[in-house]
DNA sequence: TTGTATGCGTTATCAA
DNA sequence: TTGATAACGCATACAA
């Protein structure tokens, strides 16, 4: 390995003080031009990487965040977590942070962690992913004057902390209007027990869209955990029914993709439409409501930066519009 | 936040010099097990840390790993870069490290992010997955002598570096044994192109198993890149054939999926059997070969520490061996 | 076995 | 505008 090189070595190398290195790349601005040509050309030369320890000790700032990484559960819906944190990771380091991993096992063991990380690795902030009602871990870090961010909205307490979220009212709305559009009138929703924020909020979507045109959505919403068997257990109860619905919106890829398989029609003759395009989504022909997660990522990134660098003015939320990507399904 | 505890603190409060509270963390046994314990207890009532930021700073060891973590592509497999870094994240933890992620549009961008993280950050070695013929990654770290342990064999330059990987051929082997034990004796195979070594690799398990019972795999093996939709194309083609297999291994699960909607029998005679056991396999019903992600990443972790903690006896690479989960489809 | 002094690379403070 | 000095928290050599 090259002899190591420190700010010493750059002042050397351009007969300036380490001092004048230093501003050159915290405060270019207060130095005189030619001065700050000098030192960067150095800096180029010798190819000078500030030493983050260092930077940390005097300024208590480590430039790290820090993320969850939870065990990939289902699969189908697994690669969300994975797109997220590419995104994160991309964004981060576009803003000069770079993003640490951490796992836990419950909440619990995951504020033992913070408290850890805080301690040892001083860092700068955390990105929750999926934050649940009366989440500890929020408070935890409230409390705590920690900065932090959430891809979820915080469902109690409004104004605890800053959040980014997709709008997945807005995107069961859009599946269910065009579903509505492509003319079928019997509209059934396959979600997750209600409780959870997100399936009802999804579900709020298509029960508002199908009110919107007057329809009545009565007995044509099932309720099911996540999973391709339950899906198509549960899409074969609707299809039961006497007047069967023509068209499922289901909360996920996975309920979706099981959906698929309760179709008695060979051709293919039932809509559905998923939620999430995930890839197998994309490789299986599903029509699906597409999460912007690189925007989100980047969002949380965005405000993250704007809390730690402090600007004056506070960041507003941001909550992001899925999309509906058409495929053979619907 | 509560005042800034360091050693200083921990050691006036259990009455002794900083030196001695560096030993007891460092080196306990140096310490007379009285004041071991005085100290130890002083560390708990004040929730003290070390700073990695000034341990750093004198040891030059930041206890950081980094890996890459790569855009969800298919997203069947998708899940498997998933499982792996969640592990990773588990067992390095456990050892004392933490793990911090990088993005890279290409070999010469992740290079230049090696530079960069290792000026910066101080890493003490990266995780590598995936490595090709001919890489410039590993001969980059190598001439540097920057430690890394890779996920995948070297298939070109031996004894370079450590490695972790998973016998593809063994477990293709098994898939293979199993459909001739069912029965089965016109087995196909749907691999990758020829030239990516991992598909080499697991392709070669089919074709000496075949060997080893005297049956002729000519003719039964078909190349494709990966996904569903090349996976029925391709399964179709081998089931066009005038005599056609009863059976398909393919090198991944996507393929297999595809396969299985090749199937013209709706009651699905046509054995599958995939790679990867990934959850979507495992929601369909798909057989397929595992691959011990979680160990494969603690081996990952096992070989680094044993690399950075240096023990005299270098450690060896480790080649595990994959299993097969037996489902409906084989 | 325990305590004292020094330096790691950086930035903030202050003086020139 | 630039330069000298101190301090961040820790671990090592050395002295006691």
């Amino acid at each position: 390995m090259s002899q190591k090189v420190t700010i010493a070595t750059v002042a050397a190398y351009a007969q300036v003080s380490r001092q004048t290195v230093s501003n050159v790349i915290n405060s270019p601005d207060i130095v005189r031009p030619e001065t700050r040509e000098r030192v960067r050309a150095a800096i180029a030369a010798l190819g000078y990487r500030a030493n983050q320890a260092a930077r940390q000790m005097r300024t208590g700032r480590s430039r790290l965040l820090a993320v969850r990484i939870e065990p990939a559960g289902d699969g189908v819906n697994g690669s969300v977590a994975d797109r997220f944190l590419h995104g994160l990771t991309d964004a981060a380091g576009a803003a000069g942070y770079r993003v640490m991993l951490y796992t836990a096992r419950d909440d619990n063991d995951e504020i033992a962690t913070y408290d850890d990380l805080l301690g040892a690795y001083d860092l700068d902030g955390f990105v929750l992913t999926g934050t649940g009602h009366g989440d500890p871990r929020t408070s935890w870090l409230a409390r705590r004057d920690v900065p932090f961010v959430t891809f979820g909205r915080p469902w109690d307490t409004p104004d605890l902390h800053l959040w980014v979220d997709v709008d997945g009212a807005d995107g069961v709305a859009q599946a269910t209007r065009r579903l509505l559009a492509t003319g079928h009138r019997r509209i059934g929703f396959i979600g997750w027990p209600a409780g959870s924020a997100v399936g009802d909020d999804r579900r709020s979507g298509w029960e508002s869209t199908l009110a919107e045109v007057g329809l009545d959505p009565h007995g044509l919403a099932r309720e099911t955990v996540d999973g391709i068997a339950e899906g198509e257990a549960t899409a074969r109860e609707l299809l039961d029914l006497d007047d069967p619905p023509t068209a499922l919106v289901c909360v996920s890829d996975s309920l979706a993709l099981g959906a698929l398989r309760a179709d008695p029609d060979p051709a293919g003759s039932l809509a559905v439409i998923g939620f999430d395009d995930t890839p197998v989504a994309a490789a299986m022909g599903l029509t699906s409501v597409s999460q912007p997660l690189r925007q989100a990522a980047a969002g949380c990134v965005d405000l993250m930066v704007a809390m730690l660098d402090g600007p004056p003015v506070p960041p507003t939320p941001l909550l992001l519009h899925p999309s509906l990507v058409l495929r053979q399904t619907a």
